[in-house]
DNA sequence: AACAAGACCTGCATGC
DNA sequence: TGCATGCAGGTCTTGT
């Protein structure tokens, strides 16, 4: 589930229900995440007051008093429940919090691939979750030139240069194939031979996409809350993503004599695109 | 150095 | 119905 907009989305849910709330109490259940959750994790964050949730790429950043910042992915199956009326851990979930004057929220991940650890203010930049990571693409001056000097001179193919998180922070599978899609640019196409005009629109694509995605998402996250299961929102809206066989929405090229929407492998990822719109 | 492939772990859809 | 197979939104490590 969880992209840049998946993430941004989670953060706004929970960011009123929490900011300026103390933690009270911690529970964790399984250790053994993408990495071990630290054995002092409770003992770092109890009774301090959460200064503010952040994200940087598929980050949640918690913030807490005096410095503290709980670092936090969610992986490939991660979720974030918020439980009015808190239910019976199930299987998956590993980690509790209970903030004063607020609802539960529990982290709840099947595959294990998140991971919850520990790094301070002043030192954040260096953990070696994030000191890698390149520009947010929704931040002021990420455009076409900044992400052509990203692109260096890589002869790699577009797609695999995007999901590099040093290229380009937050973009998953699914909003590499539609920002390529938006912009027209076939997913093997050279990332050095990506002309001016051709990474100005790539980098806009890429910006839209994710608005519209975290505008789609803003309004379902209740259905996170409420423990719903699936995903739910913008997934409606993928132009390419998972629609292998469909018509493409903007050529309106026939299935039946194109063939459409095509999937491949590309990395070992799936791979969706137009091959007429980006031939 | 740059890139591909495999590993990590579980759930789910599909097909026999 | 039951079982085997393949695939999944992400990193990280290993090997070419």
């Amino acid at each position: 589930m969880p992209e840049l907009p998946e993430v941004e989305t989670v953060r706004r849910g929970l960011a009123p229900l929490l900011e300026g709330r103390r933690l009270d109490g911690l529970a964790v259940r399984r250790r053994d995440l993408r990495r071990p959750v630290p054995p002092d994790l409770a003992e770092r964050l109890i009774g301090r007051r959460l200064v503010r949730l952040d994200r940087r790429a598929k980050y949640l950043l918690w913030r807490f008093e005096e410095g503290t910042v709980m670092i936090h992915h969610l992986g490939m199956s991660g979720r974030m429940l918020v439980l009015a009326d808190p239910e019976a851990p199930a299987a998956h979930d590993h980690v509790d919090w209970t903030f004063a004057d607020a609802p539960l929220v529990r982290f709840r991940d099947p595959r294990r691939f998140g991971l919850v650890v520990l790094g301070t203010a002043a030192g954040l930049a260096d953990h070696p979750c994030l000191a890698d990571l390149g520009p947010e693409p929704l931040d002021d001056g990420f455009d076409g030139p900044a992400l052509a000097a990203r692109l260096g001179g890589s002869r790699a193919p577009i797609k695999t240069r995007l999901l590099d998180q040093s290229v380009v922070a937050g973009l998953g599978n699914i909003y590499v194939c539609e920002a390529l899609y938006r912009a027209g640019i076939s997913p093997w196409r050279p990332a050095a031979d990506l002309d001016g005009p051709a990474a100005a629109r790539l980098a806009d694509a890429i910006r839209g996409v994710l608005t519209a995605a975290i505008a789609a998402g803003g309004s379902s996250l209740r259905d996170h809350a409420r423990v719903d299961g699936t995903l739910g929102y913008f997934q409606k809206d993928w132009a390419v993503y998972g629609r292998a066989g469909a018509p493409c929405p903007d050529c309106d090229c026939d299935p039946d004599r194109t063939g459409g929407i095509q999937c491949q492998p590309l990395a070992g990822r799936s791979t969706f695109h137009c091959p007429r719109r980006q031939g």
